[in-house]
DNA sequence: CTTAGGG
DNA sequence: CCCTAAG
């Protein structure tokens, strides 16, 4: 799995190498860890939970499979990155790696996913079998190897914004503190689903869900097979998407070993689910409607994973019959509109409640069917049945929709034409989302969202020295700094999907989703402004604003002469219109107006000073005239 | 492409 | 927010 992660590092081999080096060395400096952080966290991604990988990880993995030369490179270079930064035993981890490189060769050759498969989830139940009767939580090499880089983001952390240690503590408290106590973990969040840290329960549960399984007590051909699946889901999209799903399978599959053992009735599937809802509940208190659905989509998803695991239970043969229904039974795409939902209540804090409603309903249009969803905790892939392959093939499509515009061509033609992968695929590579192949599958119709779970995990970790890398980077870059305001931006975070398209009347289609402004957003706005001045929004989108991948510099020009609109009409006029502001529930503090004003007021006066013409004036709107009078009053 | 303005 | 015009 983590060698799946890794793909990406391609281009950040580089970066990894001397990252690493860096990380070593000062663990404190945010920017220098951020490149080994960011490695790390790729790969945790990976482990933890099928990352959504970007186009451009899909694209190193066919590489990989492609050459085996490129796919040991890539190991290599993990295991040195691990072995320096965490000084954990690498050598087990190079030798799974280079063994999933025979491995991925082969299946790629073989082609025969599904026999892998099976053998992967029989294995898997041996292995957890194994587990649990061992019950110590020894660190098996694979695991070993996770839990290094789960440490060393914990050392490196601490530089990083409290966000950032927050979540990543996650990830490195269970697997290195205490495998044990992981798992108590995961069985306590599943029963009780605990609220106070849903975030980190969840990225617990499954790092160490999956971390203990494999590592432990998998042996080479575990590991190969581990890594078969993830060949095959790279070389094939469903593959691609049922290798995620094993793989998170895996970890579930252990985990649900476990807890059948331990709890029997339980399912891990529906742990991850509870712990879900619970995060997403304790996020935003706000959402009623949201949390009732949440809770109805755990339910559901409950009841599908005791069936699952009864079957589990009752035979080992229906292996694959139970990975499909696993796979499936993360319907959970529920869950992740939800979890947007949520995550945009909690950031817009004081965002209406109607809006979000709004996003509910259109989501689910978004996705036709949803037949399944798999989602790992962070990470949801829907799924749509495949209509050729009613059978099911189910392909996750991972497409970060950044919303930022894929013209609306593109978006007009997925509109009509979900399958239709060409336009899919160019939107796709836009977005930077993951596609399998899509020439090849017919079947693969699908398109799905996956997104919000991306950027949000991307941000924590990853640490962007310069702009220059991808896309992805920067966003988590800035949702670092973004974080700082009001603990998340979980709004900001992501949550891209509520993309209505309403059709113009001529054809056009016109998406049009709002994005409620966050607190911090519109501080930083200000900030920006203050700093760079208004009218320069590329500047400020760049530097101050940098965070938010969807607001473009239009969107910050449009915001800001809201702002001003509203300090100025809520200056001179006085308290009343004030108090109904606030009645109605005014996202923007009044400090905030308050310096918006000054804002305005200085920078246009300014231009206005030199000289006063009344186009001047007028085009700048806000000021001149308003601006002397606020000025004199204030 | 970015900015400004209107809808 | 979206769209368009202008530099």
């Amino acid at each position: 799995m983590e060698t799946v992660v890794e793909v990406e590092g391609n281009e950040e081999g580089k970066y990894k190498e001397s990252g690493v080096e860096k990380s070593s060395s000062s663990l404190s400096s945010p920017k220098l860890g951020a490149d080994p952080v960011v490695y790390k966290l790729v790969r945790v991604e990976g482990d933890g939970r099928l990352v959504p990988a970007t186009d451009d990880e899909i694209m190193e993995v066919g590489n990989l499979l492609a050459d085996d030369k490129i796919e040991m490179h890539l190991v290599a270079d993990t295991g040195q990155s691990g072995g320096s930064s965490s000084g954990m035993p690498q050598l087990e981890s190079s030798e799974g790696l280079s063994q999933s490189e025979n491995t991925e060769v082969d299946a790629g050759k073989s082609n025969t996913h599904v026999e892998y498969i099976e053998e992967m989830l029989q294995k898997v139940k041996q292995d957890e079998s194994h587990l649990l009767a061992c019950g110590s939580p020894d660190h098996s090499s694979a695991y070993v190897i996770v839990e290094g880089q789960c440490s060393d983001q914990n050392d490196k952390m601490p530089g990083i914004d409290e966000k950032l240690q927050s979540e990543i503590p996650l990830q490195g408290n269970d697997t290195p503190s205490s495998p044990s106590l992981s798992k108590s973990h995961i069985n306590h969040s599943g029963s009780v689903g605990e609220c106070s840290n849903p975030s980190n329960e969840l990225m617990e549960g499954q790092s160490s869900a999956s971390a203990r399984p494999f590592g432990r007590e998998t042996t080479v051909k575990d590991k190969q097979w581990l890594k078969r699946r993830i060949a095959m889901g790279l070389t094939n999209s469903c593959d691609v998407l049922a290798s995620s799903f094993i793989i998170k399978d895996n970890k579930l599959l252990s985990k649900g070993k476990e807890e059948s053992c331990n709890n029997d009735g339980t399912t891990s599937m529906s742990n991850t689910a509870v712990g879900a809802v619970n995060v997403e509940c304790k996020d935003s208190s706000t959402n009623h409607s949201s949390q009732m659905e949440e809770h109805q989509t755990a339910s559901v998803e409950r009841q599908r994973n005791s069936s699952t695991d009864k079957d589990h239970k009752s035979e080992d043969l229906h292996a694959d019959q139970v990975a499909a229904k696993r796979v499936r039974k993360p319907t959970r795409r529920y869950i992740e509109e939800l979890s947007e939902v949520e995550s945009k209540e909690s950031s817009g804090k004081s965002i209406p409640s109607a809006k979000n409603s709004g996003l509910r309903q259109m989501s689910p249009k978004s996705n036709t069917r949803p037949v399944g969803i798999a989602s790992s905790n962070r990470g949801t892939f829907v799924m749509r049945l495949d209509s050729l392959g009613g059978s099911g093939v189910q392909v996750p499509y991972v497409s970060r929709v950044r919303r930022s515009r894929p013209r609306k061509n593109v978006m007009a033609l997925m509109e009509f034409h979900p399958q239709g992968m060409g336009m899919t695929a160019a939107l796709v590579k836009t977005a930077f989302s993951v596609h399998s192949s899509q020439p090849n599958n017919e079947s693969g119709n699908i398109v799905l969202k996956a997104r919000s779970t991306v950027e949000k995990m991307q941000h924590p970790f990853t640490v962007e020295p310069e702009k220059a890398k991808p896309f992805s980077s920067m966003v988590s870059i800035e949702q670092g700094q973004n974080m700082e305001p009001k603990h998340v931006d979980p709004s900001g975070d992501t949550s891209d999907d509520n993309v209505v398209t309403v059709p113009t009347g001529k054809g056009g289609v016109r998406r049009k989703h709002h994005r409620a402004w966050t607190l911090s957003e519109v501080m930083k706005l200000v900030e920006g402004v203050s700093r760079y001045g208004a009218g320069r929004w590329s500047e400020i989108k760049r530097l101050a604003f940098a965070s938010y991948s969807y607001r473009t510099s239009v969107d910050l020009k449009d915001k800001w002469r809201n702002l001003l609109k509203a300090s100025l009409a809520q200056t001179p006029p006085d308290k009343r219109i004030n108090s109904r502001k606030h009645a109605s529930g005014m996202p923007i503090p009044a400090p905030i107006l308050l310096r918006v004003r000054e804002l305005a007021e200085r920078q246009s006066q300014v231009p206005s000073n030199l000289s006063s013409t009344s186009k001047l004036a007028g085009s700048t709107g806000r000021n001149n005239v308003h601006e002397t009078r606020s000025s004199g009053y204030l």
